[in-house]
DNA sequence: TTTGCGAAAATGTGATCACAAAATGAGATT
DNA sequence: AATCTCATTTTGTGATCACATTTTCGCAAA
């Protein structure tokens, strides 16, 4: 198994050799580029990457620290593999996680802000309508952080941006195999509830949207995803 | 500001210079060793742990990957700081991580299991009872991690003890301060509500035992151990 | 005493190298 | 054809070095 392409990736000037290669890392397994099982190689994506292995071991290490990315016994890297029971404890993190980042972001959220959520759900819609799945994805991850991020004090949303890069893998899958993935009709609800500053309706939004959205697959659906990325 | 001394740790045969010093720093952390704004450099670690710049390096970027620090912009690695706000961003997100992992590990637990929980809450007892605070707190988060961990699928321990090391530094502080730092008597009401599986009570209680041990410091007793410790 | 300046020291970064362990693959044996 | 063996290659690990930037500190000027 060899390292896969990544997905291009602007370096902004004064980045570091390190941080390129961990935004670049973290970038390709978010949207799903890297299936599960796949292996990664220092040495590899050194290459790739036209640096040396001390600044990609350091992002490796710390892929691995949150989770993307696993090591093995051997010490080699690879990208997690999910089982239906992970993928459920995945979902319902995601639930918890921003049920409690919305309800805190709630009384941060200037009517601007909205505005602008509403606008990044309607780009959404833009991007399935021209079918750019992985811009839709994007996007939709936009329309989440924009909410959470309100909160001035979050401190929530690594740990969220955690749970969104070990469901990447199983992403990416559905992706090749599914035609439409989100149901967007919850984001309409989110964004009026948000209006009214109703912290219980906007939970139950987001609770909704995520369950609804990838969450929406059921353990069969799950394990018939997996057979077929084995 | 130097580089503070670390508490001892047994190094395990076989484990990689890397492992080692990530595992010692993230203890010292975890447990209040580090004052916030405390300035930790690679040079200084390598000397502290006999050895060089490399794994160290590696260490430390994964303990700012998971909050444990923090990044400067002068790319100076630092202790965190924290502010009423982030405390109290802490606690709820404590709150919100702890019963959602306990609910669902209500339904693995077995009897033996929950006597080994009850047991490990004696002996919390006992090391408050020897003024140990350390200790206490060790046994402390033993009883909680034995509770999540029960549940084999799990994955939010990791995002739970990526908050406990966040919530570490004041830790510290409060345990210079304040004689006595937990209430325990939540913990039997837990093991009662895990005895009998039930969910809602095993969360209230969990919750509970949060918002009354360190998150029972209201915003003026917080911003006063911050002066303190400024 | 305070402020400004410049040399010295400290610090983060990244490439390279040597070493040990693991994986790979070719050829011989059953 | 399948399996075992051993040499070769690949891979992770960690120490070291050179470079650029930042910080520190002593000393002179205001």
């Amino acid at each position: 198994m060899k390292t896969p392409t990544l997905p291009l990736f602007d370096r902004p000037e004064g980045m570091t050799t390190h941080d390129y290669a961990f935004a670049r890392l973290r970038q390709a397994i978010m949207v799903g580029s890297f299936r599960p099982g796949t292996s990664v190689t220092i040495r590899g994506l050194a290459e790739a990457l036209e640096s040396s292995p001390t600044p990609v071991r350091e992002a490796l290490r710390q892929l691995t620290s949150i989770g993307a990315l696993q090591v093995l016994e051997n010490r080699r890297i690879v990208v997690p593999r999910i089982t239906p029971a992970r993928f459920e404890e995945l979902i319902s993190l995601r639930i918890a996680l921003e049920s409690h980042a919305a309800r805190r972001a709630v009384a941060h959220l200037t009517e601007r802000q909205i505005e602008r959520i509403s606008a990044i759900d309607d780009s959404i819609e833009d991007e399935i309508r021209r079918g750019d799945q992985a811009a839709a994805l994007i996007a939709n991850q936009a329309f989440h952080r924009t909410i959470y991020t309100a909160n001035p004090d979050q401190i929530v949303m690594p740990l969220i941006e955690s749970v969104w890069l070990q469901l990447g893998p199983i992403l990416g899958i559905a992706m090749e195999h599914v035609s439409e993935l989100y149901v967007v009709d919850r984001h309409r609800e989110a964004i009026e509830a948000l209006r009214r500053r109703d912290e219980d309706a906007v939970a139950a939004a987001i609770a909704a949207d995520i369950r609804e959205g990838i969450g929406g697959f059921d353990q069969q659906a799950i394990a018939r995803l997996l057979k077929l990325a084995a």
